[in-house]
DNA sequence: ACTGCCATGTCCGAAAACGGCGAGCATGAC
DNA sequence: GTCATGCTCGCCGTTTTCGGACATGGCAGT
């Protein structure tokens, strides 16, 4: 059988999150209304009482308070392709108030001509926000899209102090 | 992860068998040379020194000897759909000696249009000999069909003393 | 500049194919 | 008549296949 998941959820500057974890670490991160949720949600085991999400929770609260843009937390990522997990990996790398174009993530996980497949899989990222999944934009600067909409992913890069060639659509 | 899957293998009247168990009980048998062998067989892991399959062993013995035709066993059903496991449930109730058509079967398990998918799922039975899908036959009395071969099917059902009205094709 | 085309991994839904059947019907030998 | 045989067709859960759609970017042609 796999893991049992556990969730909870808490409120943001950016909308309501749910955060989903096993017993090794984090392995969701959840924004309210945003694609590509999981379908198996409903066999998660609500969890608010235990200490389970407690450093997450505050490095999350560090982080929306400007003190902390950095994250170092247990992560236990049960989902992804092989691929997917690779280009997960390399997300964590761009560090914060820093942009990356889809085709220079292509080239770090050595496939430079599957710039759109890298595209899907960030698209997949099921960590929100701790895996940076929002500091990939396009070659020519535009935000081009997010799971949770290009809003969110305004506000996160500009809270990150990334300076942005094209600020509005 | 899944639990971990473990084989043996033996001979008996009817050719070799591989056996395979979980901690919990046997999940399969199966028959040298039958088709829908799975595929993650390559995955399993030996223990022939074990005592995990000695009851199994002992009990088909007995049951090629003549002497046991009944079989109790804690077993350990790991795959199918709930559609199979039904056909499969329902297949155990089959007394030795006897035969039943697919008709029958069918209507046994509230599905009584579903006549071919109740064939495909007995096809897939895990647990030839000990399910014994071997007691399915045509409405016509005619064998129609066995994983293991119509040989294999004959010879089982000759042994349990079922009479067939067409023992040979 | 602007347009069109192609490469790439994955997911998702739709559609088709595939069976360990069985009933219904036509045919033909007695 | 009666019965065996052989076809056709519908049945339905599962598996397989296929076609798009994607969070793009480089290159060729106009």
């Amino acid at each position: 059988m796999k893991p049992t998941l556990y969730y909870t959820q808490t409120s943001s500057p950016i909308g309501g999150m749910t955060l989903v974890a096993t017993d090794a670490g984090l392995c969701g991160l959840y924004l309210e209304g945003q694609r590509h949720w999981p379908r198996n949600a409903d066999t998660w085991v609500r969890d608010d009482e235990g200490a389970r999400f407690d450093a997450v929770l505050m490095a999350l609260a560090r982080y929306f308070m400007g003190k902390d843009i950095r994250f170092s937390l247990p992560l236990d990522l049960v989902t992804g392709t092989s691929f997917q997990q690779k280009v997960w990996q390399a997300l964590q790398e761009i560090p914060a108030g820093q942009t990356w174009t889809y085709g220079q993530l292509a080239r770090h996980v050595d496939a430079p001509a599957a710039v759109r497949a890298v595209g899907a899989a960030v698209g997949r990222n099921p960590l929100s926000i701790i895996i940076p999944c929002h500091r990939v934009i396009g070659q020519d600067g535009s935000l081009t899209g997010y799971a949770g909409g290009l809003d969110r992913k305004r506000w996160l890069l500009a809270h990150e102090g990334a300076e942005l060639a094209i600020s509005a659509p």
